[in-house]
RNA sequence: GCCGGAAUGGCGGAAUCGGUAGACGCAGCGGACUCAAAAUCCGCCGACCGCAAGGUCAUGAGAGUUCGAGUCUCUCUUCCGGCACCA
């Protein structure tokens, strides 16, 4: 055996032995337990980063270890290959994305290949081969047909210098990323999934996923919005015609207390009155510059014009005047809404601001008047005031009584709003998949038929930044109508990258499968037993993959209809970032260049380069390219080997908790492996024999130490799998007696718990000290109950609740004896003298606390 | 702004059902080995008071429930993630 730990040889020599045997192949065997794990597949951006391998040391541990449990477990690799920044960095180096992309693929799985996980490569697949986006072509004409796809527009942002729509992710302080211009609202013809139409199941569903985070449950439920209220009708005359606004409220209780109404800007009722008003025309226009992204719309200051229009209150018949609001979502229930400053937060600020009424209509703690500034406790339910005939009425009385009057004068019901709206899959960009469908003159849009699928995108284009290169491509949109023959034009947009990933798990199954989307072996697979992932993915890909499940059940390509049966979102990576300040332009200074200055507590105040430039700490946030704070995973494997940087961010902090990253406490994971190693070796070498006692105690501790292991395990706490790692090799080096039956069954519990964080260096250790073949075979450890028998136990003795020491008790005591033992203990004697014993309280097996 | 989460020594974290706060590491300090350094090994390591025995305080802040609170309840602060065209 070598004398010293060389991670390079035993890993290459462990990898090569894997592949020999094809140790990771998944063959579908119905005979035995399935389990299915998957992590989410990575952009292939060029290199791997920190967060790819925590996400795939984290699979790979659940990974082996049901497999060492028996189980038949698949866990394959893809590339999420279509997106952004394959276009940014064909701009920036004049190479086509495809180019970028496959070089880049290859990079990263030699990268994926020498960490050593436990991946069925033979499954791989990318999302920019036609072998699969046909696929993505052939269900949007499926759904198309059905309905469940459509076309309408939708709002983007536009770049009016380079003539191009931006991402949100583009637009910086609303303005053009590249050309600085600001950016405008523009609304334009796109396809959208019909996700809606799957609201209620996607919510009702969540309520039976036990195996799914609450938090991401709520998240998503909270996202899908289901909000029950009623929808009420406010008259308005318009060129003597009569017509109804339509609001939708929850809180129709408080519909006596309404001042005005606001309109979206983009309502009819606000470009109506804006062709007579030239002012208010500006105002619209105001409202739809700038950014599409909620978050800006929603931080925006509260801001309104009047539209001269009145309208009439339905049951008071009051003249309500009519605003425009930039606050009021066009996108959300009617794009207006009812002003009740009374009992709304935003409501309260606009008639503040313009000065319009505020009405009290609800009785609250607070007092019947509102004065300022605004209490949350305004906004509660409660019984009516001032509100007519449903003075008294509580919250749901008051909502039945006033939705049941409008609807007998055919000016309101109740109804049920959903925030979630329609997905916009359609992109004006290069880099994606062809949206499957021909504009013709006569036949409208004719989806693409199944035998003239894929429609292929050209690899060899190279972007400007100045719109979509497809559009400027006769050769690409220039062909026949499938349907009556004449000259058409093909659609130039493309598909959305979550339109990639949001059925790729159940490709993994058949990726081979050229006639067919799925086949059988999909259903053997499905559901995903274990899906890990960024938490940041909580909504949007989780919920699109739980959309498109359904709708490939409904297309009877798939027996399940939720895709994930138990979900880990692990904790983002985090590193520190710096800048420094040059002519007002920030230069992001990556954290391995900065030394670092602390105040006396360890805080950090800021740093500076190398070369003695002064940088200013920017906080604590996740790696990203734009503030050049990603740290390069590859430099601490290729210093230490796979095993360590495995075995550092299992150790650095449990897996749904952010991580922050340091690359001091690395050193110390290559130390303990140095450690486990030198064990080894001198394992063999015979030395003094043990007591039956020591022996005893040994075995003890080893198997409690292993019974919690499991335990977390359990729970996905790997961190504190490691910690008992370590606590066994403590135990194994304090108790060192050699070879013996003792320590023989301590280093093989501690190297198969321990082989799914470092699988090579336990491999190579199993083998050497002649345990067997191949540890992939040898079963996971479990605690042996005869071990953990204990004849005493340890009290912990409390004394008016405060810890005073302990004692010992036969296990068999019970209440009575161990009252009475502590009554005559020396620690009682001296911590309660004169004061009289008023209770014991015996927790049994752990603690005794005397009241005085 | 809205939705979700987090906060424990100098640092990462542990504490299973409300029952010994700080397991396991990192950093630091002291020592052994060495001509020396690295590596390795041994010891110490929350704060304050005390010669010591020991005591008091302490889990972001403030209140509450309890024999007993890091853990439960309420209020607040700070930080992180998402907000529909980043993936």
């Amino acid at each position: 055996m070598q004398p010293h730990y060389d991670p390079r040889s035993i890993e290459q020599e462990a990898q090569a032995f894997w592949a020999q045997r094809n140790s990771f192949r998944s063959i579908e065997d119905p005979a035995k337990p399935k389990f299915y794990c998957l992590s989410m597949f990575p952009y292939p951006s060029g290199k791997l980063h920190m967060g790819h391998v925590r996400n795939y040391t984290i699979g790979d541990v659940l990974t082996r270890c049901y497999r060492m449990r028996g189980y038949n477990v698949l866990q394959p690799m893809g590339w999420d290959a279509f997106g952004l920044p394959a276009e940014n960095a064909a701009m920036a180096n004049r190479v086509p994305p495809a180019k970028w992309t496959y070089d880049n693929i290859a990079a990263m799985k030699r990268q994926l290949q020498g960490l050593g996980f436990a991946l069925d490569w033979e499954r791989e697949l990318a999302t920019c081969r036609p072998e699969y986006y046909k696929w993505n072509q052939w269900l949007f004409t499926r759904l198309f047909r059905k309905g469940l796809a459509y076309k309408k527009t939708g709002i983007v942002n536009w770049d009016p210098v380079d003539q191009t729509v931006l991402a949100n992710e583009q637009v910086i302080d609303g303005r053009g990323w590249r050309t600085g211009a600001p950016v405008e609202k523009r609304e334009i013809p796109m396809y959208f999934f019909r996700i809606t139409a799957y609201a209620e199941e996607l919510l009702a569903a969540l309520d039976r996923m036990d195996g799914w985070p609450e938090q991401v449950k709520l998240m998503q439920k909270n996202w899908i919005g289901k909000s029950e209220g009623v929808r009420i009708g406010f008259e308005y005359q318009l060129e003597n015609q009569k017509k109804v606004l339509w609001v939708f409220t929850t809180r129709a209780d408080t519909l006596m207390g309404t001042t005005f109404l606001a309109v979206a800007a983009e309502h009819p009722i606000a470009a109506f009155a804006a062709k007579k008003n030239a002012q208010l025309a500006e105002f619209v226009e105001e409202c739809k510059r700038g950014a599409v992204a909620e978050a800006d719309l929603a931080q925006l200051e509260k801001k309104g014009m009047p539209t001269g229009l009145y309208c009439t209150h339905p049951i008071s018949g009051e003249k309500l005047p009519v605003w425009v609001g930039n606050y009021v979502l066009m996108g959300y229930g009617e794009g207006a809404v009812m002003g009740v400053p009374a009992h709304d937060e935003r409501d309260y600020a606009f008639a503040l601001k313009y000065a319009l009424p505020i009405n009290c209509v609800i009785r609250h703690p607070a007092g019947d008047a509102v004065p300022q500034p605004w209490k949350p406790a305004y906004a509660e339910t409660g019984r009516c005031i001032n509100s007519g005939k449903y003075d008294g009425l509580e919250y749901q009385a008051a909502v039945d009584a006033i939705a049941a009057d409008l609807k007998a004068k055919g000016l309101g019901d109740k109804q049920v709003q959903w925030r979630l709206r329609d997905w916009g899959i359609s992109r004006q960009r290069y880099w994606g998949c062809p949206i499957p469908i021909v504009h013709c003159a006569s036949c409208g849009d004719v989806p693409v038929p199944d035998e003239d699928l894929p429609v292929r995108l050209p690899e060899h284009l190279v972007p400007d930044g100045t719109g979509n290169p497809l559009a400027k491509m006769p050769e690409f949109y220039q062909t026949q109508c499938p349907s009556c023959g004449e000259p058409a034009k093909r659609e130039t947009d493309t598909m959305d990258t979550f339109v990639d990933s949001s059925w790729y798990f159940a490709r993994y199954a058949c990726p081979d499968n050229d006639r067919a989307m799925l086949d059988a072996r999909a259903n053997y697979w499905m559901a995903v037993d274990q899906y890990i992932g960024g938490i940041e993915h909580a909504i949007l890909h989780l919920l699109y993959s739980r959309f498109f499940t359904r709708a490939m059940k409904a297309e009877g390509l798939l027996e399940v209809e939720e895709p994930f049966t138990n979900l880990l979102t692990q904790g983002m990576v985090l590193a520190e970032s710096y800048y420094s300040d040059a002519q007002g332009r920030r230069e992001w200074i990556n954290p391995a260049e900065v030394e670092v200055t602390r105040d006396a507590r360890g805080k950090i105040l800021g740093g500076r380069t190398r070369d003695g430039r002064e940088v200013v700490y920017d906080g604590i946030g996740t790696m990203s390219k734009s503030k050049n704070n990603g740290v390069d995973p590859q430099a601490m494997i290729d210093k230490y080997g796979a095993d360590t940087a495995r075995f550092y961010i299992i150790f650095a902090s449990p897996p749904t908790n952010t991580l922050e990253w340091s690359d001091e406490s690395v050193e110390g994971s290559f130390r303990f492996l140095k450690r486990l190693w030198a064990y080894c070796v001198r394992f063999d070498s015979s030395g003094p024999g043990m007591t039956d006692d020591l022996a005893k105690a040994t075995r003890f501790e080893i198997h409690s130490v292993l019974r919690q292991a499991n335990y977390d395990l359990a729970k996905h706490q790997f961190n504190t799998v490691a910690s008992a790692a370590m606590k066994i090799l403590n135990a194994l080096e304090r108790f060192a007696g050699g070879r013996n039956k003792v320590t023989e069954e301590g280093v093989s519990i501690l190297l198969r718990l321990l082989s799914p964080i470092t699988p090579h260096v336990c491999h190579h250790l199993w083998r050497e000290l002649g345990f067997g073949e191949d540890l992939l075979q040898a079963g996971w450890p479990e605690p042996d109950p005869a071990a953990l028998e204990q004849e005493e136990i340890e009290y912990v003795v409390q004394v008016g609740g405060k810890t005073r020491g302990s004692l010992r008790a036969p296990r068999s005591a019970g209440q009575p004896a161990l009252e009475s033992l502590v009554r005559e203990s020396e620690l009682v004697q001296r911590y309660a003298t004169g004061k009289p014993i008023r209770r014991i309280i015996v927790v049994p097996g752990k603690l005794i606390n005397v009241v005085v």
